[in-house]
Formats: structure tokens, C-alpha cells, sequence
DNA sequence: ACTAATGTTGAATCTAAAT
DNA sequence: CATTTAGATTCAACATTAG
């Protein structure tokens, strides 16, 4: 409390009072901590918040296990109202820390994005980017009824919209990105393996741990090395972890004293990196997938077009959405490959082929020719 | 106007009043142009609305009216204001005219998607979705001050909360990607070349025509052959364009002469696929469903003959009555699949087998059988 | 000590028809 | 309306166990 105590005045120099609450974990609700830090003393906010999930009833994976949801205390509010009540709140005090050119980031998904961001332009906050983050393994969507939702959403606003001097470090996100401008769209994995942490029951110690890189392209793009990074949601520290690494300060706000305890034994563990090597961060595309649907969409096999294999002992039509035919009997190049050998697989990829003017073409080729494509515009 | 006067009672008999208004293009404010259609009419609305909000000097207001150099809080947040009521009126509109299984999906960019999600879900709709359009071929930031915007968003929403019976082909969009589920990002490349309707100076005719395999996926997973598509900002009709050549139904309404001229044209020219090729793979959910007493009617499966799982690791005995039994235990195929793995539920089709010549015979065989002869009887 | 097979899990607004 | 019953539904990463 002597430490909060002296944060409360902002008429302290920010250099002496800097080492009461620079890279520690404050312990409370994170609108009343936030009130107590002087005004104009953050660089750089990351923000989780709850997303509101709303879940119903339980979800169980086709073989009956059951999803583990995320049905905690601090998820639950009453309805959209309080929801943005309290969201209201908390980016009020968050804009209040902010220093003039600083910047916000806050993560969320569609259950709860839109009140974020609707509240972020309320308040005076000026958008720069929408920021995908794209899972490269995410949860499957069980029961078949929406599309696998793949991906969370971060935006990213500067405190004013006349606040220019905002960090953007510009060249390190394209010198990163295979000398390409760094996109809205970003490839990761959840958090997991090694990086997930663990309570002593050997269970997860948090419900909606982040990834490591993606705390790291979010720092590495919109810090400076010695720059103070405040996450009000803290949870197990994934910030204060990459900052520290990073060298960055980190200012941490939590409530519940068991993600505390996890997140600080976990942060003190952490080596920063040496300058020097904070220079180069790479990130590696993977051969991109490619759904037969883009074939036709590109152009490339018109719906209708016959199929055979590579002897013509079968033909099948292409269907507009992405299917193949043959008489009324309809599935992916694949499975209807399969089917007509009688076998359980086939890589429709490698069997199926198109007539063309110089023969028969395996739609292999095709795929390759919308990987060139791709490629070339750095997809 | 005659037209719209037909449409604008909802006691007429929707077959009757059909011709005037489907597949046409309806001149005009979409706000009181979708007022006078009847209510319960459509099955899909997708929707463009205007994204220019607060673009430096040239903000328009809803009205198209110009809006100053937005300069001040009290300015921005009348903007904003302005904004939000126009978006609540024409999705208040469109919310009327959804059937109850209806679906809507909005595209649009961070400048307007969060106002617009925040307001779909306070309106009653309930999120699907939120969609990720990935630009293959996105412009460049040319200053070098942000990340490149290369997506947009679309929201999918159904018209109410309980409303389970929405269109969703999951089955057409896993076959067609690979037979993976389709996730909610989709990639795509931007509209250019030949399908980029140009005006008779040669410049673009529309500043934000959509691509085309965009609103084919949109149809395709969310659209039955033969419903009815409403596009309230129709622009130069790529909605209407899609949905014919994909045996869909559409409604436009546009305010602009120039667009609708060259959105006719480019209906006009449009060759609908076949029904053959407007076919998809079949669901399992949409198959008849077969009691497991047929197969006993049938003669596939006698009664008193064994059924064991996969591995033999439980027999059960087929009753006459159609229920089968271990010991005195007697209850369904799916029940007693449940029971013997200690699981709340099972399917007993893929779980139990039938002793025959070639080895275990999964029950689900013996069911296509049935269902193949009802196909042939026309059953 | 390897490889192969099997099991576990992740921010999830997750069914449909018959009674 | 609510309740019951049928029966449809998963991908990638990682950990663990079996061979």
C-alpha cells in the first residue's frame, strides 16, 4: 500500500517514484489501481479483458469428452449494459495513464470486439489498425453449425487522433516479414506445450493463457526498449514476461492472488535479451493450404468441367461449391477419388486432372500455379 | 412505385406477389424501400453499408451530405451519433424482413464494423460468426505510419438468439476445403481486371464492388438453391449477380441511377449454372431417418442375432422388438452404446457391428442399404 | 532409445425431431 | 410450451503409452 500510496500524486517527478510500482504486480481491481497510477506515465497498454462469453449449457467433443470451458467468475456479467459499463470504465482510466503519443492494444473476440471498439471511438481514442490474429491450431467447432472460429481480434488505437508521434517501428515489422510490409493478419499458434503454465494440480493455471509471440510482434511493433508497458488484466504475466525479455518495464494489475504468484515466479525466471539481439525477430510462413474452391474461384476450373484420372477410366463434374460429382453422388476430390478406387484415401490433389488444350492436367499444377500467385503478393 | 405498393401489405399470398419484386432492382432509400416489403420475406441479407466515416475532409453523413473537417470531441461525436442512428435504422428494417431462420451478414472495415457489431447485437440478432476476408492483394500503407489493412470483416448473424434452423451447408464448405472444416478466415483477392465493372470513361464504376467468390462462399454456406437474397446497398450488384448464376433468388435496392444501370447490365449477362452443378454433397442431417427395426423388417438383421463394438468388447443381442439387450438389460442401439462405454450419450449406428462372411459389419452399412432402397422406390 | 499408436486439449455464445 | 429421444459432430499440437 506505501507503494500506491506514492503513485496516487502525479505531481511527483515520474523518475523518483519510479521504482515504487515499474515491473511489479499490483494486486486489486483494475479501474481503482489504474486511478492511483499518475496520469501520463504509460507508454503502451496491452489489455485482455473477460470477453463475456455467454455460454450455455455444456459442449462435448464427438467422442463425448468435455470441452473445458471458460465459465469463470470474471466472465459472467448481467447483460450488454453492464458489460460496457464496465468496459467504459476501465478504458477511461486506461486513456487517463496513457502519455500523449501512447498507445492501446485490446484483444477480444467477436463476443465482445465490437462494444471494445465502439467504446475505444467514444472515448476519444483514434483507431489505427484492426489486427487478426489468425490460430494456426484453434478449437474445432464440434457440432458442425458455424464455421471453426479461427481467430481473435486486437485493435490497436493511439490515445488522440492528432497524436502523430505514436511508436510504429515501421522498418523492424517489414524487416521481419521477408522485406514485406507487415500485415493486419497475423499466423500463430495457441499457447501450449512447454509455454502453457500449469497449476501444482498439474492443470492449466489460466484459462486464456496468450502466446508468447504474439505478445512479442506486439511489443517488438509499438515499443522502444525502456518504454512502460501496463497490463491491467494480467493474469500469469504473459506481458510482464515478454516485456522483461524484451527490455521493456511492465506494470501488471490482477486481482486473484494465485495468477499473481504464478506470473511472478514466472517473470523472475525470465533473462533479457541483450540489445543486440533484440535487433531481428523473424517470422516463417508456412506452404500455404489451398481448398479446391480456389481453383474455381481464381478461374482456373470453371464449375462444370469434367475431371478424370489420369487413364480416364472416371469423369466427374465440378459443382459450383467446391465439390465433385459423378452422377448424383457429390464429395471433395479427395473422398470421391476414394470412392471410385474402393479405397479409404486418396490425395484427389495428385489423381484428378483436367483436360486441357495440350492434354490432361493433373490439378496439382493448378494448386502450385495459385501458390506462385500467392506468394508473389506475400499472402 | 406500382410495384412496391403491391409489396407493401404482407396479407397477400407470397406466391402471388413473387414476380414483382424478386430478381428486380428497387430504386431508392433502403430504409423505406425495405419498409415496404413484407415482412418475413427473406431468407439472406448480405450488406455493404456505406464505410466513410471520419476520412479526414471527406466524411459524408449517411445522407451523403458532406460533412466539415472533423476537428473537435464535439464534432467526432456527433458524427458518430449519426452513424449509429442511420445503422440502427436500416438493420431494424432488415431485421423485419428476415424470416425467422434467417440470417444477415455486414461487411465492413474497423472505421464502422465495431459500431455496426455493437448494434446487431443490440437489436436482438445473435453472432455467428465474425469473418475474416484476408486480401491476397491488399494496397499498401504508403506512409509507413501502420500495419497494412489487409482484411475486412463480416459479421453473420442469425435473427434471433433460439433461432437453431439457420442455413448452414457445413457439410458443402468441409468438402470443399480439403474436407477440413471451413475456418473463419477466408482469402481472397481483391476485385480487379475483367470482373471490375468499369463506367464508360474507363473509370471504376463502383469504388468498392466486392469480389465475386467472396459473396459465392457467403451464398453457398448460408443459402439453399432457390431462396431469397436481399441486398439493401446494392452498388453494382454483385450480390445479385452471384445469387443468379448460383440459382438464388435476389432483391436490390440502390439509391444510385448510374449503379443500377450498370448492375442490370451485368445481371443481365449473367448464364445461371445447371441444377446439376448447383448440387452439393448431401448432409447426414437432411438424410430420412431410419428406425433400427427396419433393418429387422428388412431381413438384414434377424432377431436374437449379436451385435458387438468394433473390438468385441461387448455383445448385445437384437430383440424383435427392435431394442437390443445384454442380459436383462434392454434399451435402444444408442442407449446401450452409452451404457456399456459409461457415456452419457452414443451413436449407435457407427458403434455397433454385425458378425458376417467378410468380418464386422458396421450397422450403418445395413442402413445406406435401406435408405438405397427407398431412394429407388421414390420413398 | 527409437517409432508408432493412442490419448488429451484449447476463450465455444455448437442439434433437431418427436412427444 | 417443455421434455425426451435420436444420433451427428473435431483439428492441430503435444503428451503418454505401447511395441
Amino acid at each position: 500500500m506505501a507503494k500506491l500510496r506514492a503513485a496516487t500524486t502525479t505531481r511527483l517527478d515520474p523518475q523518483a517514484d519510479r521504482a515504487e510500482w515499474l515491473d511489479t504486480i499490483i494486486r486489486g481491481d483494475c479501474i481503482a489501481k489504474m486511478e492511483a497510477l499518475p496520469a501520463g506515465s504509460i507508454d503502451v497498454i496491452f489489455a485482455d479483458p473477460p470477453y463475456n462469453l455467454q455460454l450455455g449449457g455444456d459442449l462435448h467433443r464427438p467422442d463425448q469428452s468435455k470441452v473445458d470451458a471458460v465459465d469463470d467468475d470474471w466472465d459472467r456479467f448481467e447483460s450488454f449494459a453492464t458489460y460496457d459499463n464496465f468496459t467504459r470504465a476501465w478504458l477511461l482510466a486506461a486513456r487517463r495513464l496513457l502519455k500523449p503519443n501512447g498507445t492501446i492494444w485490446v484483444i477480444g473476440s467477436y463476443h465482445n470486439i465490437f462494444r471494445v471498439g465502439s467504446i475505444v471511438q467514444d472515448l476519444g481514442f483514434w483507431l489505427l489498425n484492426d489486427i487478426v490474429w489468425r490460430k494456426a491450431n484453434p478449437m474445432p467447432n464440434f457440432r458442425g453449425r458455424r464455421f471453426q472460429n479461427a481467430h481473435e481480434t486486437m485493435i490497436w488505437a493511439s490515445r488522440d487522433q492528432n497524436a502523430k508521434a505514436y511508436t510504429f517501428n515501421y522498418d523492424a515489422m517489414k524487416a521481419a516479414n521477408d522485406d514485406l510490409q507487415m500485415r493486419s493478419d497475423w499466423l500463430f499458434p495457441i499457447c501450449s506445450g512447454g509455454e502453457r503454465l500449469k497449476a501444482e494440480d498439474g492443470r492449466k493455471a489460466h484459462p486464456t493463457q496468450k502466446p508468447e509471440a504474439l505478445l512479442a510482434r506486439v511489443l517488438l511493433s509499438s515499443t522502444k526498449p525502456g518504454d512502460v508497458v501496463l497490463d491491467p488484466f494480467f493474469g500469469t504475466g504473459t506481458t510482464g514476461a515478454v516485456a522483461k525479455r524484451l527490455g521493456r518495464h511492465f506494470v501488471g494489475i490482477e486481482r486473484e492472488e494465485a495468477y499473481i504468484t504464478a506470473a511472478q515466479a514466472r517473470i523472475d525466471a525470465i533473462e533479457p535479451l541483450d540489445l543486440h539481439t533484440l535487433q531481428t525477430v523473424g517470422s516463417k510462413r508456412a506452404e500455404p493450404r489451398v481448398p479446391f474452391t480456389s481453383l474455381i474461384e481464381a478461374g482456373l476450373v470453371a464449375p462444370g468441367a469434367e475431371l478424370t484420372d489420369s487413364r480416364g477410366r472416371w469423369t466427374a463434374n465440378v459443382r459450383a461449391d467446391g465439390t465433385i460429382a459423378i452422377g448424383d453422388h457429390a464429395a471433395s476430390i479427395h473422398r470421391l477419388g476414394a470412392k471410385v478406387q474402393g479405397l479409404d484415401a486418396c490425395n484427389g490433389w495428385t489423381f484428378w486432372h483436367l483436360r486441357s488444350p495440350k492434354g490432361l492436367q493433373v490439378i496439382d499444377e493448378l494448386r502450385q500455379e495459385i501458390r506462385d500467385r500467392m506468394a508473389l503478393v506475400g499472402a
